[in-house]
DNA sequence: ATGTCACATTAGATATAGTCTAATTTTTTA
DNA sequence: TAAAAAATTAGACTATATCTAATGTGACAT
């Protein structure tokens, strides 16, 4: 993992390269299982420097604000975490939740009369249905 | 509003036609502007017969399964939910966070070989932005 | 008609996710 | 080094949603 380079994008976007946000966007960029903010809060807190709870969420959310980092709403449950990396679309599981990368292509966007005086910043394509460990195994109740 | 069209509908749907249930259903029918389960609860008890928070969320939840409603989770706020009647996507206010129908168009799938052994239930274009209220004035503080 | 059973509803307790507060620590700037 | 600004912290707090166990309701077989 490039270190001067989690710095150089946490300071190019105008946030300070403090250790535990330092440690949340490593954590995003080594793993793309898009984590909840409770696994973060846990993962980054297995190694020095501790982070407080309040300071992870924190750190998300400015993460976010920057646009270094996307949040994924997920019905029913937490919301989970990805370092934007290469642009993708989202999988998310009907049955487990788990949020999945699905390899980016462009959208249309909408015709602009029916955007109407909106103002568009980006469009998101959520697809939905059964991940690949939980279609062979429908009637199952497992949840991981 | 036809009563009998959303008896029929929830009944073809496995569903009993009760008085709490119903309402719900109506009032989304009646209400495209997406509003939270909170929101519905409080209306569905401005008129007889009253229905419990318990009895909303789980109506919700039925109908949702049923795939008469549908739920959308927006990040850091309550999910809000709207009947599913023509096909539309949605757009979020980055501000305020509501919730807009926009004119459905068809939306390309993914290559078969990027969704792997997952199954594909629906896709989902999710547009974010300002909305009409909030565009005008970037600098407000206004939620409403 | 009546008993039975599955389904639905209820109030309130509980769980979960996330935010806020006020004090402290760290970093930057003067 | 002093002062100001930014970040972190623990834990209280809020919002959202689910669960529990008791009660009510309607369907239907007898």
């Amino acid at each position: 993992m490039d270190a001067e380079a989690i710095k150089r994008s946490l300071e190019g976007s105008g946030l300070r390269c403090t250790p535990q946000r330092y440690a949340v966007m490593a954590f995003l960029m080594e793993h793309n299982r898009h984590p909840t903010a409770a696994e973060i809060f846990e993962a980054v807190n297995r190694v020095d420097p501790r982070s407080s709870r309040a300071t992870t969420y924190n750190n998300l959310r400015d993460l976010v604000q920057a646009g270094l980092v996307r949040e994924v709403a997920v019905e029913g449950r937490a919301a989970r975490f990805d370092a934007k990396g290469m642009r993708h679309h989202h999988f998310i599981c009907d049955r487990c939740g788990n949020v999945e990368d699905i390899e980016w292509y462009d959208v249309p966007r909408p015709a602009s009369g029916s955007l109407d005086k909106r103002i568009l910043r980006e469009c998101e394509l959520i697809f939905r249905g059964l991940c690949a460990k939980c279609a062979p195994r429908r009637a199952s109740r497992q949840l991981s």
